[in-house]
DNA sequence: GTAATATGCAACCTGGAGGTTGCATAGCAT
DNA sequence: ATGCTATGCAACCTCCAGGTTGCATATTAC
């Protein structure tokens, strides 16, 4: 096996959280709201939801425990931008699932039609 | 916006299950034995865990919640098959999120140099 | 300097996730 | 006919996710 393919297979644990974190509707129009670029605060976050201030804190520091945010004190706010790496590695992920899935069809057709 | 990418977008609420179904390391480890091809039993399923077959069943059943997998009956045993789909449309929509993001970094690299 | 704003921290509540055990039942093997 | 095998169902336990409220504190605005 390749070093990078044992690598995405090994790393099963380290993905289970991303996935888990981007497994609640908040935290979706959280990760939607960031990637488009704007670094923003939590009251700005906040803004337009139904939950408390602090509610949409704990579902940013459980996006940032997993890397998808971070961070940074600016002044009395602290800005939250968004991070692609993560969600490029469980995208790469899904794709060798299917890949995986592709195969064992074409084998299966293969099969079949010998 | 196309009638695709409004499609995309407004199925948020549909996709957190999806997250959430693999957002736990047993269940992507039964994903990863399912895609492979080979349709399997439950009791085939929990050989080599150091879980239950019941707790084993649980996890099944919330993926085949979501559609991940899904079930037949085949005389005093169910097999469980890996579906494609959800995970196809979960990628699908990271694939938004990192094409977003890219724009927002493009757009901000041309204002930087302009 | 003082008031308003943006967060952090902690305590507390509730429901559901993830596990287990025990028992019932339907199919298979012999 | 009978015993092993594969599941289903239900009750029960523990822990933590997701929310809230209340209060303290650091910045910024006037």
């Amino acid at each position: 096996m390749s070093p990078a393919s044992r690598n995405r297979i090994a790393r099963r644990q380290t993905r289970a959280p991303v996935f888990a974190a981007l497994g609640d509707e908040t935290r979706l129009l959280l990760v939607a709201k960031l990637c488009r670029g704007q670094p923003s605060s939590i009251s700005e976050l906040t803004e337009g939801s139904k939950l408390t201030r602090q509610a949409i804190t704990k579902h940013l520091r459980v996006l940032e425990r997993v890397g998808i945010v971070h961070s940074i004190r600016a002044g009395r706010e602290s800005r939250f931008k968004f991070n692609p790496e993560p969600i490029k590695d469980i995208r790469e992920y899904l794709d060798l699932v299917s890949a995986q899935w592709d195969e064992a069809l074409s084998r299966l057709k293969a099969f079949v039609e010998q």
